[in-house]
DNA sequence: TTGATACTAAACTGTTTAGTTTAAATTAGT
DNA sequence: ACTAATTTAAACTAAACAGTTTAGTATCAA
Protein backbone atom coordinates (compact mmCIF):
# COMPACT_ATOMS: atom_id res chain seq x y z
CA UNK A 1 0.00 0.00 0.00
CA UNK A 2 2.23 2.88 0.97
CA UNK A 3 6.21 2.78 0.33
CA UNK A 4 8.30 1.08 2.99
CA UNK A 5 11.47 2.36 2.39
CA UNK A 6 12.62 5.71 3.76
CA UNK A 7 15.86 7.06 3.96
CA UNK A 8 15.19 8.78 7.40
CA UNK A 9 12.77 8.04 10.15
CA UNK A 10 11.71 11.21 11.40
CA UNK A 11 9.67 10.11 14.61
CA UNK A 12 6.97 8.05 15.92
CA UNK A 13 4.76 5.41 14.16
CA UNK A 14 7.03 6.09 10.97
CA UNK A 15 4.58 6.41 7.94
CA UNK A 16 5.05 7.17 4.82
CA UNK A 17 6.21 10.22 3.14
CA UNK A 18 3.13 11.30 1.46
CA UNK A 19 1.42 10.85 4.39
CA UNK A 20 3.64 13.69 6.42
CA UNK A 21 3.01 15.71 3.91
CA UNK A 22 -0.89 14.76 4.01
CA UNK A 23 -0.18 15.46 7.93
CA UNK A 24 1.14 18.51 7.31
CA UNK A 25 -1.44 20.17 5.06
CA UNK A 26 -4.40 18.97 6.82
CA UNK A 27 -2.56 20.65 10.00
CA UNK A 28 -2.33 23.98 8.22
CA UNK A 29 -6.50 24.06 7.27
CA UNK A 30 -7.89 22.03 10.25
CA UNK A 31 -6.18 23.97 12.61
CA UNK A 32 -7.23 27.69 10.93
CA UNK A 33 -10.78 26.58 9.68
CA UNK A 34 -12.34 23.56 11.76
CA UNK A 35 -13.56 20.39 10.63
CA UNK A 36 -16.45 21.40 8.72
CA UNK A 37 -14.97 25.35 7.75
CA UNK A 38 -11.89 22.82 6.10
CA UNK A 39 -12.44 21.68 2.58
CA UNK A 40 -10.63 18.50 0.81
CA UNK A 41 -9.53 20.57 -2.07
CA UNK A 42 -7.56 23.13 0.08
CA UNK A 43 -6.12 20.38 2.14
CA UNK A 44 -4.88 18.26 -1.14
CA UNK A 45 -3.63 22.38 -2.39
CA UNK A 46 -1.96 22.88 1.26
CA UNK A 47 -0.33 19.49 1.21
CA UNK A 48 0.67 19.67 -2.65
CA UNK A 49 -0.53 16.37 -3.08
CA UNK A 50 -3.67 15.20 -5.21
CA UNK A 51 -6.89 14.79 -3.85
CA UNK A 52 -7.50 10.99 -4.91
CA UNK A 53 -4.22 10.30 -2.74
CA UNK A 54 -5.72 11.51 0.04
CA UNK A 55 -8.73 9.61 0.04
CA UNK A 56 -6.25 6.68 -0.44
CA UNK A 57 -4.40 7.07 2.56
CA UNK A 58 -7.21 8.05 4.72
CA UNK A 59 -10.43 7.01 3.88
CA UNK A 60 -12.70 9.87 4.22
CA UNK A 61 -12.65 13.52 5.64
CA UNK A 62 -13.10 12.04 8.83
CA UNK A 63 -10.71 9.59 8.84
CA UNK A 64 -8.40 12.06 8.03
CA UNK A 65 -9.13 14.20 10.73
CA UNK A 66 -9.32 11.87 13.83
CA UNK A 67 -5.74 11.09 12.27
CA UNK A 68 -4.65 14.24 12.78
CA UNK A 69 -5.67 15.09 16.11
CA UNK A 70 -4.58 11.56 17.57
CA UNK A 71 -1.50 12.39 15.98
CA UNK A 72 -0.72 15.44 17.67
CA UNK A 73 -1.97 14.57 20.74
CA UNK A 74 0.88 12.57 20.67
CA UNK A 75 3.34 15.04 19.38
CA UNK A 76 2.22 17.33 22.33
CA UNK A 77 2.68 14.48 24.67
CA UNK A 78 6.35 14.56 24.20
CA UNK A 79 6.48 18.10 23.99
CA UNK A 80 4.86 18.38 27.44
CA UNK A 81 5.12 15.83 29.46
CA UNK A 82 8.09 13.70 28.43
CA UNK A 83 10.60 16.98 28.64
CA UNK A 84 8.64 18.59 31.22
CA UNK A 85 9.10 15.36 33.62
CA UNK A 86 13.17 16.14 34.32
CA UNK A 87 12.38 19.42 36.06
CA UNK A 88 10.36 17.71 38.52
CA UNK A 89 13.10 15.87 40.98
CA UNK A 90 13.91 15.83 44.37
CA UNK A 91 14.52 19.62 44.82
CA UNK A 92 12.52 21.87 46.90
CA UNK A 93 9.07 22.32 46.02
CA UNK A 94 8.91 26.21 45.49
CA UNK A 95 12.11 25.87 43.18
CA UNK A 96 10.18 22.89 41.49
CA UNK A 97 6.89 24.54 40.99
CA UNK A 98 8.22 27.73 39.96
CA UNK A 99 10.74 26.43 37.10
CA UNK A 100 7.47 23.76 36.06
CA UNK A 101 4.89 26.35 35.69
CA UNK A 102 7.27 28.37 33.42
CA UNK A 103 7.98 26.23 31.22
CA UNK A 104 4.30 24.75 30.90
CA UNK A 105 3.56 28.56 30.69
CA UNK A 106 6.23 29.14 27.98
CA UNK A 107 5.54 25.84 26.36
CA UNK A 108 1.73 26.79 25.54
CA UNK A 109 1.75 31.12 25.67
CA UNK A 110 4.09 31.09 22.60
CA UNK A 111 2.98 28.26 20.61
CA UNK A 112 0.33 29.23 18.37
CA UNK A 113 0.22 26.04 17.00
CA UNK A 114 -1.05 24.65 20.61
CA UNK A 115 -3.32 27.21 20.94
CA UNK A 116 -4.98 26.14 17.81
CA UNK A 117 -5.12 23.10 18.82
CA UNK A 118 -7.04 23.04 21.71
CA UNK A 119 -9.19 25.39 20.40
CA UNK A 120 -10.01 22.91 18.03
CA UNK A 121 -10.32 19.94 19.95
CA UNK A 122 -12.46 22.02 22.81
CA UNK A 123 -14.21 23.14 19.82
CA UNK A 124 -15.27 19.50 18.71
CA UNK A 125 -15.63 18.03 21.47
CA UNK A 126 -19.35 17.55 21.33
CA UNK A 127 -19.43 16.62 17.59
CA UNK A 128 -15.90 14.07 17.92
CA UNK A 129 -16.02 12.96 22.22
CA UNK A 130 -13.22 10.34 21.28
CA UNK A 131 -10.79 12.95 20.08
CA UNK A 132 -11.63 15.02 23.37
CA UNK A 133 -11.24 11.42 25.51
CA UNK A 134 -7.93 11.11 23.49
CA UNK A 135 -6.71 14.34 24.40
CA UNK A 136 -7.45 13.71 28.20
CA UNK A 137 -5.85 10.77 28.20
CA UNK A 138 -2.97 12.15 26.38
CA UNK A 139 -2.06 15.29 28.06
CA UNK A 140 -4.46 16.03 30.68
CA UNK A 141 -3.95 12.51 32.35
CA UNK A 142 -0.47 12.22 32.42
CA UNK A 143 0.01 15.93 33.07
CA UNK A 144 -1.84 15.18 36.55
CA UNK A 145 -0.09 12.22 37.22
CA UNK A 146 3.16 13.34 37.02
CA UNK A 147 2.47 16.28 39.12
CA UNK A 148 0.53 13.97 41.70
CA UNK A 149 3.37 11.91 42.18
CA UNK A 150 5.75 14.21 42.80
CA UNK A 151 3.60 16.25 45.36
CA UNK A 152 2.99 12.62 47.61
CA UNK A 153 7.02 12.15 47.01
CA UNK A 154 8.31 15.12 47.86
CA UNK A 155 9.60 15.05 51.76
CA UNK A 156 9.29 19.00 52.27
CA UNK A 157 5.75 19.42 53.35
CA UNK A 158 3.00 17.44 53.94
CA UNK A 159 -0.04 17.88 50.97
CA UNK A 160 -3.47 15.80 52.71
CA UNK A 161 -4.15 15.28 48.81
CA UNK A 162 -1.69 15.64 46.47
CA UNK A 163 -4.16 14.89 43.62
CA UNK A 164 -6.27 17.77 44.46
CA UNK A 165 -3.58 19.85 44.60
CA UNK A 166 -2.13 19.07 41.32
CA UNK A 167 -5.09 19.77 39.97
CA UNK A 168 -5.56 23.30 41.80
CA UNK A 169 -2.24 23.97 40.39
CA UNK A 170 -2.54 22.64 36.62
CA UNK A 171 -6.10 24.39 36.70
CA UNK A 172 -4.62 27.81 37.35
CA UNK A 173 -2.31 27.21 34.81
CA UNK A 174 -4.62 26.09 32.51
CA UNK A 175 -7.37 28.84 33.03
CA UNK A 176 -4.80 31.44 32.71
CA UNK A 177 -3.47 29.71 29.05
CA UNK A 178 -7.40 30.35 28.06
CA UNK A 179 -8.34 33.10 29.81
CA UNK A 180 -5.41 35.76 28.41
CA UNK A 181 -4.61 33.61 25.12
CA UNK A 182 -6.75 31.82 23.59
CA UNK A 183 -9.77 33.73 24.89
CA UNK A 184 -8.18 36.69 23.95
CA UNK A 185 -8.08 38.33 27.53
CA UNK A 186 -4.97 39.52 27.90
CA UNK A 187 -6.29 43.12 27.28
CA UNK A 188 -9.59 43.00 28.98
CA UNK A 189 -8.66 40.91 32.00
CA UNK A 190 -4.50 41.88 32.62
CA UNK A 191 -2.21 39.65 34.91
CA UNK A 192 1.04 39.45 35.14
CA UNK A 193 2.11 35.85 34.91
CA UNK A 194 4.86 36.11 38.15
CA UNK A 195 1.65 37.11 40.73
CA UNK A 196 0.04 33.69 39.15
CA UNK A 197 3.02 32.09 40.06
CA UNK A 198 4.20 33.46 42.55
CA UNK A 199 0.39 32.58 44.60
CA UNK A 200 1.06 28.69 43.67
CA UNK A 201 3.94 28.49 45.13
CA UNK A 202 3.29 30.45 47.75
CA UNK A 203 0.28 27.58 48.28
CA UNK A 204 2.84 24.62 48.51
CA UNK A 205 5.37 26.40 50.75
CA UNK A 206 5.54 26.16 54.43
CA UNK A 207 3.92 29.03 56.16
CA UNK A 208 6.33 31.93 56.96
CA UNK A 209 5.19 33.15 60.46
CA UNK A 210 4.22 36.64 60.00
CA UNK A 211 5.65 38.73 62.43
CA UNK A 212 3.00 39.61 65.23
CA UNK B 1 -38.23 47.99 10.98
CA UNK B 2 -39.18 45.59 13.70
CA UNK B 3 -42.33 45.30 15.60
CA UNK B 4 -43.08 47.90 18.66
CA UNK B 5 -45.72 46.66 20.54
CA UNK B 6 -45.79 43.77 22.93
CA UNK B 7 -48.32 42.58 25.40
CA UNK B 8 -44.87 41.00 27.48
CA UNK B 9 -40.99 41.88 27.89
CA UNK B 10 -39.54 38.84 28.82
CA UNK B 11 -36.25 40.04 29.47
CA UNK B 12 -33.14 42.48 28.30
CA UNK B 13 -33.14 44.46 25.33
CA UNK B 14 -36.85 43.78 24.25
CA UNK B 15 -36.45 42.53 20.98
CA UNK B 16 -39.38 41.79 18.69
CA UNK B 17 -41.28 38.20 18.85
CA UNK B 18 -39.95 36.83 15.52
CA UNK B 19 -36.57 37.95 16.30
CA UNK B 20 -36.84 35.90 19.97
CA UNK B 21 -38.25 33.18 17.83
CA UNK B 22 -34.95 33.00 15.66
CA UNK B 23 -32.53 33.17 18.16
CA UNK B 24 -34.28 30.30 19.81
CA UNK B 25 -33.66 28.44 17.03
CA UNK B 26 -30.67 29.43 16.01
CA UNK B 27 -29.70 28.45 19.24
CA UNK B 28 -30.25 25.13 18.62
CA UNK B 29 -28.44 24.78 15.63
CA UNK B 30 -25.09 26.70 16.37
CA UNK B 31 -24.89 25.10 19.91
CA UNK B 32 -25.05 21.81 18.32
CA UNK B 33 -23.42 22.33 14.86
CA UNK B 34 -20.80 25.01 15.22
CA UNK B 35 -20.90 28.00 13.12
CA UNK B 36 -19.73 26.45 10.12
CA UNK B 37 -21.83 23.26 10.36
CA UNK B 38 -24.69 25.04 10.62
CA UNK B 39 -27.13 26.17 7.66
CA UNK B 40 -30.03 28.96 7.84
CA UNK B 41 -32.15 26.45 6.11
CA UNK B 42 -32.52 24.83 9.45
CA UNK B 43 -32.08 27.43 11.87
CA UNK B 44 -35.07 29.02 9.56
CA UNK B 45 -36.72 25.40 10.02
CA UNK B 46 -35.77 25.10 13.34
CA UNK B 47 -37.45 28.51 14.37
CA UNK B 48 -40.67 27.95 12.99
CA UNK B 49 -39.95 30.54 10.53
CA UNK B 50 -39.15 31.68 6.98
CA UNK B 51 -35.29 32.00 5.80
CA UNK B 52 -36.38 35.31 4.00
CA UNK B 53 -37.16 37.09 8.07
CA UNK B 54 -34.19 35.62 9.28
CA UNK B 55 -32.28 37.81 6.55
CA UNK B 56 -34.67 40.95 7.54
CA UNK B 57 -33.58 40.65 10.89
CA UNK B 58 -30.16 39.67 11.02
CA UNK B 59 -28.45 40.78 7.87
CA UNK B 60 -26.44 37.82 6.88
CA UNK B 61 -25.67 34.53 8.96
CA UNK B 62 -22.19 35.84 10.76
CA UNK B 63 -25.24 38.96 12.01
CA UNK B 64 -26.77 36.13 13.26
CA UNK B 65 -24.02 34.71 14.97
CA UNK B 66 -22.71 37.76 16.73
CA UNK B 67 -25.76 38.62 17.91
CA UNK B 68 -27.22 35.14 19.28
CA UNK B 69 -23.55 34.70 20.95
CA UNK B 70 -23.22 37.95 22.45
CA UNK B 71 -26.74 37.64 24.04
CA UNK B 72 -26.25 34.03 25.37
CA UNK B 73 -23.28 36.02 27.14
CA UNK B 74 -25.53 38.23 28.58
CA UNK B 75 -28.01 35.44 29.54
CA UNK B 76 -25.16 33.80 31.37
CA UNK B 77 -23.85 36.75 33.17
CA UNK B 78 -27.10 36.92 34.90
CA UNK B 79 -27.72 33.53 35.68
CA UNK B 80 -24.19 33.08 37.15
CA UNK B 81 -22.58 36.74 38.14
CA UNK B 82 -25.52 38.51 39.69
CA UNK B 83 -27.25 35.29 41.29
CA UNK B 84 -24.11 34.89 42.91
CA UNK B 85 -23.12 37.93 44.00
CA UNK B 86 -25.59 37.23 46.96
CA UNK B 87 -23.47 34.45 48.53
CA UNK B 88 -20.14 36.50 48.73
CA UNK B 89 -21.60 38.25 51.75
CA UNK B 90 -18.96 38.33 54.84
CA UNK B 91 -19.70 35.37 56.26
CA UNK B 92 -16.39 33.39 56.94
CA UNK B 93 -14.20 32.62 53.89
CA UNK B 94 -14.34 29.24 54.20
CA UNK B 95 -18.18 28.76 54.03
CA UNK B 96 -18.44 31.21 52.04
CA UNK B 97 -16.28 29.62 49.18
CA UNK B 98 -17.64 26.11 49.94
CA UNK B 99 -21.05 27.65 49.46
CA UNK B 100 -19.55 29.64 45.67
CA UNK B 101 -17.68 26.60 44.78
CA UNK B 102 -20.57 24.09 45.18
CA UNK B 103 -22.71 26.79 43.31
CA UNK B 104 -20.57 27.50 39.76
CA UNK B 105 -19.91 23.49 39.79
CA UNK B 106 -23.91 23.21 40.14
CA UNK B 107 -24.85 25.63 37.26
CA UNK B 108 -22.18 24.90 34.89
CA UNK B 109 -21.77 20.76 35.02
CA UNK B 110 -25.83 20.32 34.90
CA UNK B 111 -26.35 22.94 31.89
CA UNK B 112 -25.60 21.11 28.87
CA UNK B 113 -26.12 24.56 27.36
CA UNK B 114 -23.42 26.47 28.72
CA UNK B 115 -21.40 23.59 28.06
CA UNK B 116 -22.07 23.65 24.61
CA UNK B 117 -21.88 27.39 24.68
CA UNK B 118 -18.49 27.20 25.92
CA UNK B 119 -17.12 24.74 23.17
CA UNK B 120 -18.71 27.09 20.71
CA UNK B 121 -16.84 30.31 21.99
CA UNK B 122 -13.48 28.65 21.89
CA UNK B 123 -13.52 26.72 18.78
CA UNK B 124 -14.63 30.14 17.20
CA UNK B 125 -12.31 32.41 19.20
CA UNK B 126 -9.47 31.93 16.50
CA UNK B 127 -12.06 32.80 13.71
CA UNK B 128 -14.05 35.71 16.33
CA UNK B 129 -12.00 37.10 18.17
CA UNK B 130 -14.45 39.60 19.30
CA UNK B 131 -16.90 36.90 20.42
CA UNK B 132 -14.67 35.38 22.86
CA UNK B 133 -13.27 39.02 24.26
CA UNK B 134 -17.47 39.42 24.56
CA UNK B 135 -17.36 35.74 26.94
CA UNK B 136 -14.07 37.39 28.57
CA UNK B 137 -15.57 40.61 29.48
CA UNK B 138 -19.57 39.38 30.52
CA UNK B 139 -18.03 36.01 32.18
CA UNK B 140 -14.32 35.86 32.61
CA UNK B 141 -14.03 39.45 34.00
CA UNK B 142 -16.88 40.22 36.43
CA UNK B 143 -16.41 36.55 38.26
CA UNK B 144 -12.84 37.19 39.02
CA UNK B 145 -13.82 40.62 39.79
CA UNK B 146 -16.70 39.55 42.27
CA UNK B 147 -14.32 37.06 43.91
CA UNK B 148 -11.23 39.10 44.11
CA UNK B 149 -13.23 41.97 46.00
CA UNK B 150 -14.66 39.64 48.45
CA UNK B 151 -11.06 38.29 49.11
CA UNK B 152 -9.86 41.40 49.51
CA UNK B 153 -12.40 42.53 52.17
CA UNK B 154 -13.18 39.96 54.23
CA UNK B 155 -11.29 40.12 57.36
CA UNK B 156 -10.78 36.35 58.61
CA UNK B 157 -7.56 36.25 56.67
CA UNK B 158 -4.78 38.42 55.09
CA UNK B 159 -4.21 37.68 51.68
CA UNK B 160 -1.39 39.04 49.94
CA UNK B 161 -2.36 38.90 46.19
CA UNK B 162 -6.29 38.66 46.12
CA UNK B 163 -6.80 38.95 42.54
CA UNK B 164 -4.47 36.33 41.68
CA UNK B 165 -5.71 34.03 44.46
CA UNK B 166 -9.26 34.35 42.97
CA UNK B 167 -8.15 33.53 39.71
CA UNK B 168 -6.44 29.96 41.74
CA UNK B 169 -9.70 29.39 42.67
CA UNK B 170 -12.03 30.39 39.43
CA UNK B 171 -9.31 28.64 37.32
CA UNK B 172 -9.57 25.71 39.36
CA UNK B 173 -13.15 25.01 39.05
CA UNK B 174 -13.22 26.13 35.31
CA UNK B 175 -10.57 23.23 34.47
CA UNK B 176 -12.39 20.65 36.75
CA UNK B 177 -15.45 21.68 34.46
CA UNK B 178 -13.04 21.80 31.46
CA UNK B 179 -11.56 18.34 31.93
CA UNK B 180 -14.52 16.48 33.40
CA UNK B 181 -17.68 17.57 31.51
CA UNK B 182 -16.85 19.25 28.51
CA UNK B 183 -13.85 16.88 27.63
CA UNK B 184 -15.41 13.95 28.77
CA UNK B 185 -12.84 13.29 31.06
CA UNK B 186 -15.28 12.21 34.02
CA UNK B 187 -14.27 8.28 33.11
CA UNK B 188 -10.55 9.30 32.46
CA UNK B 189 -9.90 11.07 34.85
CA UNK B 190 -12.32 10.89 37.78
CA UNK B 191 -12.12 13.05 40.74
CA UNK B 192 -14.91 13.97 43.17
CA UNK B 193 -15.79 17.79 43.25
CA UNK B 194 -15.52 17.61 47.50
CA UNK B 195 -12.13 17.14 47.03
CA UNK B 196 -11.45 19.71 45.08
CA UNK B 197 -13.55 22.02 47.05
CA UNK B 198 -12.05 21.11 50.50
CA UNK B 199 -8.47 21.48 48.98
CA UNK B 200 -9.86 25.32 47.34
CA UNK B 201 -11.20 26.17 51.23
CA UNK B 202 -7.95 24.55 53.10
CA UNK B 203 -5.66 27.29 50.87
CA UNK B 204 -7.93 30.26 52.52
CA UNK B 205 -8.12 29.05 56.22
CA UNK B 206 -6.03 29.96 58.60
CA UNK B 207 -3.77 26.89 58.80
CA UNK B 208 -4.58 24.25 61.62
CA UNK B 209 -1.08 24.12 63.47
CA UNK B 210 -0.31 20.09 63.49
CA UNK B 211 -0.08 19.07 66.74
CA UNK B 212 3.61 17.74 66.62
C1' DT C 1 10.47 -4.82 -22.00
C1' DT C 2 6.91 -5.85 -19.24
C1' DG C 3 3.87 -5.29 -15.56
C1' DA C 4 2.68 -3.77 -11.19
C1' DT C 5 2.33 0.17 -7.88
C1' DA C 6 1.86 4.95 -6.62
C1' DC C 7 0.66 9.16 -7.92
C1' DT C 8 -1.37 13.24 -10.44
C1' DA C 9 -4.46 16.56 -12.69
C1' DA C 10 -8.84 17.26 -14.05
C1' DA C 11 -13.33 16.37 -14.96
C1' DC C 12 -17.46 14.81 -13.01
C1' DT C 13 -21.66 13.56 -9.81
C1' DG C 14 -24.86 14.80 -6.75
C1' DT C 15 -25.66 17.42 -2.79
C1' DT C 16 -25.58 21.39 0.05
C1' DT C 17 -24.76 26.01 0.91
C1' DA C 18 -25.72 31.43 1.59
C1' DG C 19 -28.38 34.58 -0.03
C1' DT C 20 -32.18 36.65 -3.33
C1' DT C 21 -36.46 37.05 -5.55
C1' DT C 22 -41.36 36.73 -6.32
C1' DA C 23 -46.05 36.34 -5.66
C1' DA C 24 -49.28 35.14 -2.47
C1' DA C 25 -50.92 35.15 2.28
C1' DT C 26 -51.22 37.05 6.83
C1' DT C 27 -51.40 40.61 10.15
C1' DA C 28 -52.23 45.07 11.96
C1' DG C 29 -53.80 49.81 12.37
C1' DT C 30 -57.26 53.06 10.97
C1' DA D 1 -63.36 47.03 5.19
C1' DC D 2 -59.14 49.05 3.52
C1' DT D 3 -54.40 49.85 3.45
C1' DA D 4 -49.79 49.05 4.36
C1' DA D 5 -46.29 46.44 6.43
C1' DT D 6 -44.72 41.67 7.55
C1' DT D 7 -44.24 37.25 6.71
C1' DT D 8 -44.48 33.15 4.07
C1' DA D 9 -43.36 29.22 0.90
C1' DA D 10 -40.98 28.13 -2.89
C1' DA D 11 -38.20 28.62 -6.58
C1' DC D 12 -33.91 30.23 -7.89
C1' DT D 13 -28.65 31.47 -8.48
C1' DA D 14 -24.06 30.64 -8.18
C1' DA D 15 -20.68 28.71 -5.65
C1' DA D 16 -18.65 25.18 -2.81
C1' DC D 17 -18.63 20.74 -1.03
C1' DA D 18 -17.18 15.34 -0.40
C1' DG D 19 -16.08 11.82 -2.86
C1' DT D 20 -15.29 9.13 -7.47
C1' DT D 21 -13.60 8.28 -11.87
C1' DT D 22 -10.60 8.55 -15.68
C1' DA D 23 -6.73 8.85 -18.37
C1' DG D 24 -2.15 9.37 -18.08
C1' DT D 25 2.67 9.74 -15.88
C1' DA D 26 6.68 8.18 -13.02
C1' DT D 27 9.20 4.42 -10.64
C1' DC D 28 11.07 0.21 -10.21
C1' DA D 29 11.66 -4.75 -10.00
C1' DA D 30 11.91 -9.02 -12.74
Amino acid sequence: MNPVEQTEVSQLDSIGEKAEQIFEGALQEFLVHGYTGTSMDRVAASAGVSKATIYNYFGDKEGLFIALVKRLAQKKYQIFIESNKAELMSVEPAIALRQLANLILDHSMQDQEYLAFIRLVIGESGRFPELAQTFVHNLGKPGIQVLTEYLTNQRYIMISDPEAMARVIIGTLAHYVLLQEILLGKEIVPMERDRIINTLVDLISPQPTPDT
